[in-house]
DNA sequence: AAGTCTGACAACCGCGAGGAG
DNA sequence: TCTCCTCGCGGTTGTCAGACT
């Protein structure tokens, strides 16, 4: 049960560090490279648990570090991938230069979500809550505003989309084709979430009925490094965005980028989703993507 | 001036993912 | 395929400085 500690404890320093012990490890990382930090501490002659000095470097020490207060653009920018992709510091950083995932960590939790939290109770359009009493789905939904439906997105070049789970299973070997098919499909609700009748693709209220398919066709100028999915939009979470992330390298972190498109931008007049809509914002995005 | 409170941020901790063997 | 190990992430705690009483 009991889980290893990354290092013995005995005889290591806690707490803050000395400049000393910064010297040493600039010093030695700026010899070896980073990585292997289980193994630096004895090697550099440092008395600090790896994990201490790989914390030390990537939220301090870095070169690129950018310091002095976060402006109004860049935190502009936190509440608002915040709002996509709730507490993920480390995709949220990637998106601001020079900041680190620990930083804005804590400048959301002591500036921001107070902030946030104001903006909403005092905003007065108390989300949803007035509005239609559709069913206790929605108002679920909107209780839950800027929940993320699927945090962790999948892999590649795959769309999670609530409620085609129906269309899907009753029609699984069809995925390669699910895109031109539901996109000519005749729709006739208005809006995505409203009903859950009939055929045509429609987002849902509720995030627990999840399903994918396949849009390689759709992705091929992104080739393979993609991530999608849905999450409620944080100032009407009554509707929902696409994010994509683009991965690169391999790791998400890499220089994950994110973009998202407003469903509402993605919807034909009809009110069906309309994947040559998204193809065609994928493919000018793309030409556009330098990062 | 001293004590208390609060905010900011550095550092720690436990967990999960992913790679290596 | 399984186990072990390392790394990275996000939540939490600790510490310090400035504001307030």
């Amino acid at each position: 049960m009991g889980r290893r500690p990354c290092c013995a404890k005995e005889g290591l320093n806690r707490g803050a560090w000395s400049s000393k012990e910064d010297k040493i490890l600039v010093n030695y990382i700026k010899l070896h490279g980073e990585g292997k930090w289980r193994d630096l501490p004895p090697r550099a002659g440092l008395k600090r648990c790896g994990k201490s000095c790989r914390l030390r470097w990537l939220n301090y020490l870095r070169p690129d570090i950018k310091r002095g207060n976060i402006s109004e653009d860049e935190e502009e920018l936190i509440i608002r991938m915040h709002g996509l992709l709730g507490n993920r510091w480390s995709l949220i950083a990637g998106r601001l230069p020079g900041r680190t995932d620990n930083e804005i960590k804590n400048y959301w939790n002591t500036n921001l979500s107070k902030k946030v939290q104001e903006q909403k109770s005092g905003g007065g359009d108390n989300n949803g809550k007035s509005s239609s009493n559709n069913d206790s789905e929605v108002q679920e939904g909107n209780a839950r505003s800027h929940e993320v439906i699927r945090t962790k997105a999948v892999r590649c070049t795959r769309v999670l989309i609530p409620q085609l789970k129906t269309d899907y299973e009753n029609n699984p070997g069809g995925t390669a084709d699910m895109t031109s098919q539901l996109s000519s499909q005749p729709c006739s609700s208005a809006r995505p979430r409203e009903s859950h009748e009939g055929s045509g693709l429609r987002l849902p209220q509720s995030p627990d009925f999840l399903t994918e398919f396949n849009v390689d066709g759709l992705l091929l100028s992104y080739e393979e490094n993609l991530e999608m999915h849905f999450q409620r939009e944080q100032d009407h979470p009554d509707d929902l965005d696409i994010v994509l992330e683009v991965v690169e390298n391999g790791t998400a972190d890499a220089k994950g980028g994110l973009e998202s498109w407003e469903t509402d931008e993605l919807f034909s007049s009809n009110g069906c989703f309309d994947f040559n809509a998204l193809s065609s914002f994928l493919n000018e995005d793309n030409g556009n993507d330098s990062e």
